[in-house]
DNA sequence: AAGTGGTCTAGACCACAGG
DNA sequence: CTGTGGTCTAGACCACTTA
């Protein structure tokens, strides 16, 4: 593997293990150049591709740094429906309905592994009591290996990946569609109402971390955001 | 401007101008480094970059090519529909509806006119002879003010006005909606099939440029795009 | 064998921020 | 002033493709 590919790695691991925090200020090119025994050519290749994915960012003359979580918008970054909803100063709740390990040969393959089991997770988010979106996750054991021991009514799937790991790109699929019996349930939808339906997955490093399907009631919900 | 950013204007410069066209193959490193009297390290970093941004993919030991046409990314990058279904080797065609001038208050207010009128527009866009999009779209007069002069069986409203200004940028709004009659008519929809419907506003400096409603039949349309 | 991209080095000069 | 990142050079060796 090439040394700057190897330099990348390091950053990464270093702020997904909480050694290196989210706004915080990390070693000079000359400090890495020392530590790892290459060219600063090297060094700054690694990191400033690592700034064209947004795990860092530097200001010339004081430093680079972990880059903050930013939410926008609910495609293009990766937003969580729970800040949404505070954000609408309403109140936020959610129902979880499975968390377990999960060998779905789809999932496995979403996911990239070629052994299961995944960590699967479904959860109902409502908005003032109102179920607004039904969200059905797969996730990488590699990534988050202590996924299933979290509480979700607590803080969303979402936040809690964010939180841990830099998310460095994603991939999405927007369709309209009808749910099926089970989804409409719980989303307490009429027969014939549509769903807005959002496929995203997404990767930290090489590996896919989450793979997750949300259903939204059309008539509760749209999605926004500029460019 | 550093070397490797211009350098990297240059050869977006050939392809958008058509000299390079998608899947050809571009000069080597060596020649673009005799051609701009740099080191090979900075024509590379240009060529790595456009790269990244899946401008120009390169194959180790044959040579740098102009990247395949993309058919992702319709809600993030202003794509035309008629790119995309060319790019799946499809044929597309157009019929135009309605092309008129318009005192639409809802359409003034939205391109921010005091007074009227703004250009108003109404296509059906089909692929293979099916119809995959109604687009219902309002654009100021003072950005195109010969947009009801022009033929657009032969070139999509978009592409027009990519042609002719740069959009800065744009708002959007995802919905899952029932069509009206009118609407399902024109996209030989059933009754009951829900629509994706996508809203959106660009801007060219401080100019609202268009505003526009694309209806797409659920089962024949999805969104896609990464981040 | 010749040409291509992929990586790396050991320097260099510059612009900028902060003490 | 020092330390930071931003850019660039003129070489080098390698893996790979094509002929």
């Amino acid at each position: 593997m090439p040394a700057y590919e190897q330099i990348k790695r390091y950053v990464i691991r270093r702020i997904t293990e909480g050694d290196w925090k989210p706004g915080g200020l990390i070693p000079s090119e000359t400090e890495l150049v020392k530590e790892f025994g290459v060219a600063r050519m090297t060094v700054s290749r690694a990191l400033r591709e690592l700034t064209s994915e947004r795990v860092l960012t530097r200001v010339q003359g004081s430093g680079t740094f972990v880059a903050p979580q930013r939410y926008e918008s609910t495609v293009l970054e990766i937003r969580n429906i729970a800040d949404e909803i505070a954000a609408r100063g309403h109140r936020h709740s959610a129902r979880v309905l499975t968390l377990e390990p999960s060998d779905d040969p789809q999932a496995l393959e979403a996911l990239g592994l070629s052994s299961g089991p995944a960590f699967h997770s479904c959860i109902v988010h409502s908005e003032e009591g109102e179920p607004i979106q039904y969200e059905d996750r797969y996730v990488n054991p590699k990534v988050f290996p202590e996924y299933l021991q979290q509480d979700f009514t607590i803080e969303t799937p979402n936040h809690y990946m964010v939180r841990l790991a830099p998310i460095q790109r994603a991939e999405f699929r927007i369709y309209a569609q009808k749910p099926d019996a089970y989804v409409r349930r719980h989303l307490s939808m009429e027969i014939g109402e549509p769903c807005l339906q959002l496929w995203r997955r997404t990767w930290v490093g090489d590996d896919a971390a989450t793979s997750v399907q949300l259903w939204h009631p059309a008539s509760r919900f749209h999605l926004a955001g500029n460019v």
